[in-house]
DNA sequence: GATGAATGAGGTTTCATTCAT
DNA sequence: GATGAATGAAACCTCATTCAT
């Protein structure tokens, strides 16, 4: 164990080099361990560095994590707002993004722990670009919440927010149900069907299927018209 | 100089109220400062005991964070089943298990976020206990949901545990929202109301508008009327 | 080296004990080494303790620093204190502080170096114990000086400040010098009394030359004689 | 992107010139935080040199102290001796050399206080420059002042030494006070003369006029002669 | 049973110095 | 000659846990 792969000492990398093999130990043994247990050692062991040379890149332990954690949420919302180019109705941009929240999540679930064991009740701390990736990243949904009020397809009494809260919050404890019991792995496509089917029809029995409804309705119109030309 | 003239009490106390004491200041303590950095030390202090003693009655430190969430599990789940004692209809029922989910996460903040950052990750650990009683307060809803199928009140096509995860799911993102922004605080009967709307109906809006059909059953009514009066 | 009077371990003293162990290893390290560079590791050693040990009765290393010094300024005043009284005449009492403090400078020449380099910078500090004793201290001489200008033993167009200036600033510079040279060590008498005679009587020479005063007066005697022999 | 336009200068400048860059920073840096504070990182940069270049020309840490400390040394010696150019009686002298070391610690407080703190201990070092250099000082006061014993302006049977100490010890201390207590800034006109005057005259009071005395004297000369002439 | 003094490993962070470039 | 990335030892301090009293 500790294959070093590059001879260990004293290679001179490329600025960018370096920072991204400690971004990536951090990552790791903060996934792994969570904040207060990963220990700046380790992390600097993970990323073949001396301690101090974490230090020269990242201001401390806090900088550190804040740095890993905006990285993924770059990834993240570059992600899905890539997925929505071209994406046409409401139902389709819900899949497109839930789907790829399921993705990420399940990627990095480590990352995804922590984001929600530490980074939020730093939030006190300088948390400017912190604050603002989460807020970038919810209002992507927000805003396919709120194009979908504007174009009729979804009904117009309920505050986005609430609807926002609803899809993500069930990704959340659905992701933390595996994550913490050995439950089956998620059936993803389900799950996001799920979701799109209760978000948008609820779950009142579609009491008489408004197809054959309609259907019926279209008959006896015929009906009346028949007779009434008679 | 500085004569004790006491030696410092040691009243021995009934062991119940000695663990009572010690769980209170723990909880306190616990959800003042989370896990990690919260000190044995300071919890003594608190319960006006001994450092020494705490190991008597809990015998390390995250046995007393899982006593400590334990009670406070056992008072949500029994404070949630009484609330359905006599409820009726799955409307009432699911508003029953809401409100309370959202006055015990604002009475109880911190422990949620405790609940949140500390104890689904130590879930390798000896959680038996834990995660039953997570389980036992998961169940409820589950049961209710179960229940409003086998009435009929709710469609059956919809896994169970994902009505579940969308209900607590929400509650537990739009509780952080107001945890971690300084958001406004919640209006928790809305919030209730838009839950339950949203499960039941769904945001698409009623397919059929009302309107027609009941013109079109006007028509058919006179309709029928001319016709009886050939 | 590193003689372990005491079992080294988990021997509970009396509070009173392992405090002044501490003292006296805090005493004796940051004596030779100074504060900066006398580590906490170190004193926890010399005082057989373990490091946690200190910070159970020193909050910290200034604190430890603190009441170091504290203890070798009480020591001082009260001596000083104790050989003024009784004392009478301004030449006597200004002897007796100036040898007092000559035989504290070279008890404690470490110390008094600490004195010198940590404790004066440290002044913005929680400084007001620090602060009084030093001022305390100051205060005998500028007593005994204050005093004399009253008795007119003392001229009063000198401010008593820059007296006291000199005879402790004298005494340091003094006491530096054996510090950091090898002179030789000093002859304590020799220097007491140089110091009192400058300070009371300056360093120009006796006016008149006392041998010619003497030689008239003999004239002036035999004359006398002779005058009254006729 | 960030692509930088000009490898950083790398200009070579000449070495006297690097040298003085580096010495003035650590100058200041020094005289700022003290030695064990200050941070060879910081020297470098307030240099606009790299870290690595500081030990191009200098040894180490220590190595650059003494030779700051010597280029402040220097510069006092030449002031103090140009001062004495052409300044006759011992009262002058003596003026001149006092209102010079007040005037230069007043300027350069910080560095005094670095002398103090940190050249002092480092006595068992290479100090061979150092402590001449302090000697070279010193001895420019101890001529005067056996310059002063030769013409007989001042006794000769007090050690110049001790006078010396006496004058340094009391300048050293008044600085501190300043330095330490938030005592209002030195009338330095009234400090230099004070010293003089006890340092040429003592505190005793002026007992009788000496003038008065030898008029006395002279008048029982002349009757004494008129006796003998008779 | 209760105490709390004592432990000591382990945490983050700093910084003089080196050496590949 | 100059650079500055990299080192790694060592600093202070915290705290869960033990055990003599």
């Amino acid at each position: 164990m500790g294959i070093e792969t590059t001879p260990p000492s004293r290679t001179r990398q490329p600025k960018a080099v370096r920072e991204s093999d400690i971004l990536a130990a951090a990552y790791r043994i903060f996934s792994e361990k969570g904040y207060e247990k990963a220990a700046m050692s380790e992390i600097a062991k993970g990323a073949g560095v001396a301690e101090g040379t974490i230090y020269k890149h990242f201001s401390n332990k806090q900088d550190l994590l804040a740095r890993v954690i905006a990285g993924f949420y770059k990834k993240l919302i570059d992600n899905t707002e890539n997925s929505l180019i071209g994406t046409k109705g409401i139902e389709n941009q819900l899949r497109a993004v839930i789907a790829r929240h399921i993705h990420t999540f399940f990627e990095d679930i480590g990352l995804c722990r922590l984001l929600l064991q530490e980074v939020r009740p730093l939030n006190n701390y300088p948390h400017s670009e912190m604050h603002q990736l989460t807020r970038r990243y919810s209002e992507i949904l927000l805003r396919v919440i709120q194009e979908g009020i504007t174009t009729k397809e979804i009904r117009d009494d309920i505050s986005p927010k609430t609807i926002r809260d609803m899809i993500f919050g069930c990704l959340e404890h659905a992701g933390w149900n595996v994550l913490t019991t050995n439950a089956p792995p998620i059936d993803r496509d389900k799950l996001t069907n799920e979701i799109i089917t209760i978000t948008l029809n609820g779950l009142a029995p579609p009491a008489t299927e408004p197809a054959d409804f309609d259907r019926n309705l279209q008959r006896l119109e015929q009906l009346v018209n028949r007779l009434e030309n008679n």
